[in-house]
DNA sequence: CAAATAAAACGACAGGTGTAGTGTTCACAC
DNA sequence: GTGTGAACACTACACCTGTCGTTTTATTTG
């Protein structure tokens, strides 16, 4: 039994990652010429952050002939959700109800952003009635 | 001029802002003590990370007779915001909706918080209406 | 086959972080 | 005025990150 180990993946490598979530499974060439067109990056940048993605279990390569396909394992929302807990837990001492007032407080919402949050409210609410 | 320079904070670095946010100032013996208590630090690491952390400009010392007294700068605040707004735009794209569809779908929230978000939403709605 | 090249592997290096160890200073107790 | 000890300063060091450079290997082509 291998222990799976996932560390955290860091701003660079997930900007890889966003481009193997856009699509999948991808060479490296075209990993290169859109991460090299986003920023600028150098192609043996984009190898070693791509090896480190692999260590880390982030991304599975398979051989396609004498290239490598590779191919997102960690998931956008599992990524997504690996973050927001942490910033939750670090600086928000684990409770949401202060991350939502900060958020809702200081990020400027449009009108949609407003609806959005009320439908969530309103089935947050009937759900929590249902369940009382 | 001397340019304001405020780098990140890291997680270290905030444990010992934790303190200084609880009470200042305060000399690097309670700090010491109390983060010793906490998490096992060494008083040479915790004096380290004062020295970071002042010259980040997120804590500033002032003497009293032969010690330090340490205070904070940055305020919890500011440093929660830019956090948040580091997640917001690393991992969601600038975008508030998806972030609170995310912490509202995969948080459990309490009676509590619900009846929180949804004072806060109202609120959001009635300026709104104001300005619109 | 030998040369050219593309892809991958491996190595590098500076700056940040976590976590101390060692050196220095200065008031105080003789 | 000398030794002691608390508080501070300086140094260390391994690992992670961002960013490549260099070397090896496999493939294509004259």
């Amino acid at each position: 039994m291998s222990k799976p180990i996932n560390p955290p993946i860091s701003e660079a490598e997930s900007r890889v990652m966003e481009q193997l979530w856009k699509r999948a499974p991808q060479g490296s060439e075209d990993l290169v010429a859109a991460l090299h067109a986003d920023t600028g990056w150098h192609e043996n940048t984009v190898r070693t952050l791509l090896n480190r993605l692999i260590r880390k279990r982030a991304v599975r390569a398979e051989r396609d002939g004498r290239r490598f396909l590779y191919s997102p394992v960690l998931t956008r929302e599992a990524w997504q959700s690996a973050e927001s807990r942490s910033l939750l837990d670090r600086v928000f001492g684990g409770r949401v109800a202060p991350l939502l007032v900060h958020f809702t407080r200081n990020e400027k919402l449009g009108a949609k952003d407003i609806a959005e949050l009320r439908k969530l409210v309103d089935q947050l609410e009937k759900k929590e009635r249902r369940h009382d």
